[in-house]
DNA sequence: CTCTGTGAAACACTTCACAGCG
DNA sequence: CGCTGTGAAGTGTTTCACAGAG
């Protein structure tokens, strides 16, 4: 089976929350595109990666198709994810809702702050750093979110890559330099600020 | 002076960060390279779309690229900046520190919860939302970020649209629809991770 | 001799358009 | 007939490799 395309990976994610809301029992890839606002050739070429899901003349499989993408995200049963700083970014994130739907599951949140350790929110505890590095050890979760200050973010990096996690995503403004066996994505504000303010006065439109 | 590819302009961003580390009067293609983790070429063919810029043998000068990548992103006198919804999502992005010197001004926050209303958070105060479109009209500030909970934010929009904003930064898990008169970035936290949940195992790197 | 700027080649991704299955 | 799956063409992006400026 051929690789997958990055730019597939990213699409499939999000066919797989458009099939959220579609009830009928079949969609075509004409549905899919309308749902996420992108081409139903895309669409088609994205799911062939994936071997013959559809029924020609009828479309996907609704059911089908939902596992299959589960199965190809690494979603089949729920992945455990660390919250590293439990400030208003993290208690937001972790009030963000549907993680549970999407896949994934909340294995708690980790700050320094002796106030704010052993509280609950939303439901979850809120446990010492210096738990984190067992906790990893001890494969409670597979991915992490940092979202602590910048300045704290390159020493929970180390410690998480250390411990042997691989999967970070990095919300903190900071310029990170994982090592080659951990995969960090940035949500970095100011950058998508920026390249808004580039597109702006300019007609064209930005499905990034 | 040839388009901007949509890969460079996010580089860019990247790129001007990138400068705010640097001391030295220059800088060449590797250093920058180097630091936000791009091949050097890369940084000259990106460079290149904005003129000469460099000195042979030297490299590029550093206060000069910093001022050409501000104005290249329209960053020459700071962009005004709203954010929709003063929940802990809303309040942690006004806290995210180094807006002003990123090149944005927080105009306000907007919020229905009469309890929030009037309050200020970080220094900014948060206005009842139905002063949204009017300070939009005004032109109090040129992009909104959107940081509800996913029921408000299509009509959160609707209404920014209607009032002229052109560019929207979306955090709420919904599937928006803009017309195309508005650029929306979304920024989903569960596609992310899921994106992060399929390379997990693989050994493939994914600097997105 | 160093480091930029850039043709040309390579690679990645998207769209077109249609054969063929159900 | 409708809709998938996919060669082939088209477009966008990155890398190579080197001429040439300082």
């Amino acid at each position: 089976m051929k690789d997958i395309p990055r730019a597939t990976v990213r699409r499939l994610a999000r066919y797989l929350q458009g099939l959220d809301e579609v009830a009928s029992l079949t969609v075509s890839s004409n549905d899919i595109a309308n749902a996420v606002g992108v081409s139903a050739a895309q669409v088609r070429r994205d799911l062939s990666y994936l071997g013959h899901q559809g029924i020609r003349g009828v479309g996907y499989e609704t059911d089908h198709l939902r596992s299959t993408l589960r199965r190809e995200l690494g979603l089949l049963e729920n992945v455990g994810v660390a919250i590293v700083g439990a400030g208003h970014l993290g208690q937001a994130l972790a009030g963000y809702g549907g993680f549970d739907e999407r896949g994934f599951t909340i294995s708690g949140l980790y700050d320094v702050d002796p106030r704010k350790v052993g509280n609950v929110v939303h439901g979850y505890p809120i446990k010492h750093l210096d738990r984190l590095s067992d906790d990893a050890r001890a494969r409670r979760f597979a991915i992490a979110i940092i979202a602590t200050p910048a300045e704290a973010a390159p020493e929970v990096l180390r410690r998480l890559a250390e411990a042997g996690v691989r999967s970070v995503l990095n919300f903190a403004p900071a310029a990170l330099r994982p090592p080659s066996s951990v995969e960090v994505r940035n949500v970095d504000l100011s950058t998508e600020l920026q390249i808004l303010s580039f597109y702006r006065g300019r007609q064209s439109n930005g499905a990034g």
